[in-house]
DNA sequence: AATTCCAGAGAACAGTTGTTAACTGCATGG
DNA sequence: CCATGCAGTTAACAACTGTTCTCTGGAATT
């Protein structure tokens, strides 16, 4: 792998980047369903019919958007629900990894957070699948831990459901904060890891 | 009150009751922010100016229609976190409930989680203030209870805000569920059952 | 060096949009 | 019964949309 590409595909990777960033600045004012793709071009300073060649319709455009947010976050998953510590410590480490990835990814998150019950098919679609495999992860990753030991395939499942869901809850809540008064976000910081501290005391006592 | 107004303003009030109803079916595939006013009129047969005797713009009736749909909630919310009964009864009828207002009204669901993180500022701005109210409802809800004895004012808004959200995922997951076969719907209620049952353990182990 | 390929430009299209102004007809209040 | 008010109509506007076809310059291939 790791081909050099030519100056050619290079220069075109480089235009079609260039769209999916204006089109994610754009949105964040407004929905994919509502976005023109002489807008995209506009903002880009191409002509409209070069959209073309990248893309055939911005709902397109919106899946290739939806890999681009989610399709890195795998790895980051992966360490927010297993590794050491206790309790305490893992909740606080998530938190502070959510928080962390959405001050450096807030047009990203906004995307996923409104597209994912937004008016595009195919990228709601997207979402769904995306956040389907993060579940399944989770769920495997929480099988591995000793607290799950005699939970049925079921229970992890709704589980891991729960966790995914809370994730993006929190992400959408520290969003909403994001210009606010350092004092509103840490009231978010406070709510989040009391909800998730809850679940985790659920999760502790299911068996009884 | 209850003046039975004349007939010029129920025929007024019907118009704008028609436009409501026909921006709420267009937006079953699509989002606010690119809802036409030309759309809607075509829909309902009148004139587009005869839109600006209503609504100042499709923002403006976006707010409205955040007011039908949660306004009237209210009295719901309260019969649905509290009253008799033990835990899981109490659950089994929450979700029952959830699941009976996402058949009934289904648009209505799905403009809430459709436009919550949608693109429209102003429409944004209505379901978060109507939240708000129903967090601080639940919450005053659960103080009653006397499983949340002893909780201080945080911990129960933490819950209630849990509790809220949780209504939320629920619904949509009915939402989406609403047109497949009654197995994946049967597992939709198996799964929200679940996860309010183990928020509800969470609950009972808070002050260990 | 000659040829093919193709990302992007340019122009034109039919159709759409929000908004304005001046109007009409009918229910309302004096 | 007559004058006023006002919901809805009609016509026109400049601006915008997605999509098509044709063209061009320079990289890629031979």
């Amino acid at each position: 792998m790791s081909h050099t590409l030519g100056i050619r595909q290079a220069q075109k990777q480089k235009t079609r980047q260039a769209l999916l960033d204006a089109a994610l600045g754009l949105l964040e004012e407004q929905s994919l369903s509502s976005l023109g793709l002489r807008e995209v071009t506009r903002a880009v300073g191409v002509a409209p019919t070069a959209f073309y060649r990248h893309f055939r319709s911005t709902a397109d455009l919106g899946v290739a958007l939806v890999e681009e947010a989610l399709g890195s976050l795998h790895p980051m998953i992966r360490t927010t629900v297993s590794s050491a510590g206790d309790s305490d410590q893992r909740i606080e480490r998530a938190v502070g990894l959510i928080a962390h990835h959405v001050e450096t990814h807030p047009a990203h998150v906004r995307f996923i957070a409104r597209e994912r019950h937004g008016g595009v098919q195919s990228v709601r679609q997207a979402i769904q699948d995306q956040l389907a495999r993060f579940t399944e992860e989770v769920k495997a990753a929480l099988a591995k831990d000793p607290v799950s030991e005699g939970w049925n395939d079921d229970d992890l499942r709704m589980l891991a459901h729960l966790y995914v869901d809370q994730m993006l809850m929190t992400a959408s809540l520290f969003l909403d904060a994001l210009e606010a008064p350092e004092e509103e976000r840490r009231r978010v910081v406070q709510v989040a890891t009391r909800q998730m501290r809850l679940i985790s005391i659920g999760r502790e006592h299911w068996l009884d």
